[in-house]
DNA sequence: TCTATGAGACGAGACGTTCCGTCTTGACAC
DNA sequence: GTGTCAAGACGGAACGTCTCGTCTCATAGA
C-alpha cells in the first residue's frame, strides 16, 4: 500500500554523505555506538532519507562497506597469475592479511560481519555482491593452476577456498592468534600439500 | 569507589533462573529481540540483580552458554581415540555439525559469536574458559597421532586446528555452503593429507 | 542457647536518557 | 504540482541507575 520511492530522483549526494559518514562513525566509535541519527546528523540529512532508502542499519553498513570495495582499485576481479601459484597465493594471503590490519577496513568489516551472522538475508546479499565475485576470481586462479598440473584436477574448490582463508578469517574474527606474513606463508604451504596432484594414479 | 558485590551471598537460585530465562529467550526470539528487560521479568527477578554481576548482556549470554556446556554430559575433556586417526576425526566433526543444526544450541553460539566479534574482552574470556581447554584436548588427541606416526611430527598443532576446524566454522557461521557428514569427512580426508608425515625425509 | 541487629542481596519498578521508526513541515527541484 | 529533501517533533522501547521495602545470614550481646 506505499509507494515504493522514485530511485531518478534520489539525492546522489546525501547518498554519498550517508555512506561517508557510516564509515567514519564505525571507524570512530566502533559499531556498537552507530546510530542512524548519529549518520544522519553527521551527514547533514533527515533520517528519513535513509529510512526512505535502506531497510536496516545492516543494509546502510552493507552500502558503505560495498562503495568502499567499487570504489577502490579495480584489482579485485583478477588475481596476480605468474605461474608460479605458491608465490603468487603469498602475495595475495600476505595481502589480505595486511587489510586486515588496517583500521579503516577493521572496523566497518568487523561491523559487517557481526551483522551477518544474525541475518541471514544480509548474509546472502554478501556472497552475492561481495563474497561471490571475489571467491570466482580465486577459483579461476585455481583452475588455471589444475590446468598447469600443480593442484590436483579433482579438487573440489568450494572446498579448496575455505581450507586457504577460513584459517586466516577465523584467526582474525575471533582474534583467536596473530596474524602474520609468516602465518600466510605457512598457510599457503600447508594447503599446497595437501592440494597437490598425487604422484601415482 | 563502588564496593564490589559479595560473591558469597549471591542466589544461586536467581543465577540460575537468570542464565535459563537468556536461553530461552535467544532460543524463541532470536538474538537480536532479546532484552535485559526481558531476562529480568522472565527469570521473576530485579533489573539490578542481572546487572549487578554481568557487566554487560555479551557476559550474561557467556555464562548462559558456559552453564550449558558443563551440565552436558563430560564428554568435552577427551576425544575418542581407538588408534585409528581418521576414523576418530570424522567421528568428531560428524559429531560438530550435528552440534551446529542444533536449534537449541544455534541460537546461543550464533548470539555469542556475534557479541564477540565486537568485544575483544569477551573474546579473551571464551578462549580461555570455552575453546582453550577443548582445543587443548584436540590437540592432545593429535599429539597422539604424531607419536604413532600418523602425523607429521614438526607440525603446527595450532594451524593444524584452524585447517580441520575452521572451513566447518566458517560454513555454519556465514551459511556460506551446507553443512553436511559428507563436507566433514572430506574435511578429514583433505586435512590428513595437509598434514601427513613426508614419506622421504 | 537464644535473640536482635546490621550489612547486603533481593524483587519490583520509577526515573531520565537514548535511540528507534513514523510523521509533519516548509523549502526546493524537476 | 508532485516528490524528494533537511529538520526535527513524536510515541514507544530498552537502556542503566536509583530507591524502595523485604529477605537472609553472620555476628555479638544477653
Amino acid at each position: 500500500m506505499v509507494k515504493p520511492p522514485n530511485p531518478a530522483r534520489r539525492s546522489e549526494h546525501s547518498r554519498q554523505a550517508i555512506l561517508t559518514a557510516a564509515r567514519e562513525l564505525i571507524a570512530e566509535m566502533g559499531y556498537a555506538k552507530l546510530t542512524i541519527e548519529g549518520i544522519a546528523a553527521r551527514a547533514g540529512v533527515g533520517k528519513q532519507t535513509i529510512y526512505r532508502w535502506w531497510p536496516s542499519k545492516g543494509a546502510v553498513i552493507f552500502d558503505a562497506f560495498l562503495a568502499l570495495s567499487e570504489s577502490g582499485p579495480e584489482q579485485g576481479v583478477a588475481l596476480p597469475d605468474t605461474g608460479d601459484l605458491e608465490a603468487d597465493l603469498k602475495v595475495v594471503m600476505r595481502a589480505t592479511v595486511a587489510e586486515f590490519a588496517d583500521p579503516a577496513f577493521e572496523g566497518p568489516i568487523r561491523a559487517l560481519n557481526a551483522e551477518i551472522v544474525n541475518d541471514p538475508a544480509l548474509a546472502a546479499q554478501y556472497r552475492e555482491k561481495l563474497g561471490g565475485p571475489v571467491d570466482e576470481a580465486k577459483k579461476a586462479r585455481l583452475r588455471n593452476a589444475q590446468r598447469a598440473g600443480q593442484l590436483a584436477a579433482d579438487a573440489d574448490l568450494d572446498l579448496a577456498l575455505e581450507l586457504l582463508y577460513a584459517p586466516l578469517y577465523q584467526r582474525w574474527l575471533l582474534r583467536s592468534g596473530p596474524l602474520t606474513p609468516e602465518y600466510a606463508d605457512a598457510l599457503v604451504e600447508v594447503f599446497l600439500k595437501a592440494m597437490r596432484p598425487d604422484v601415482v594414479r
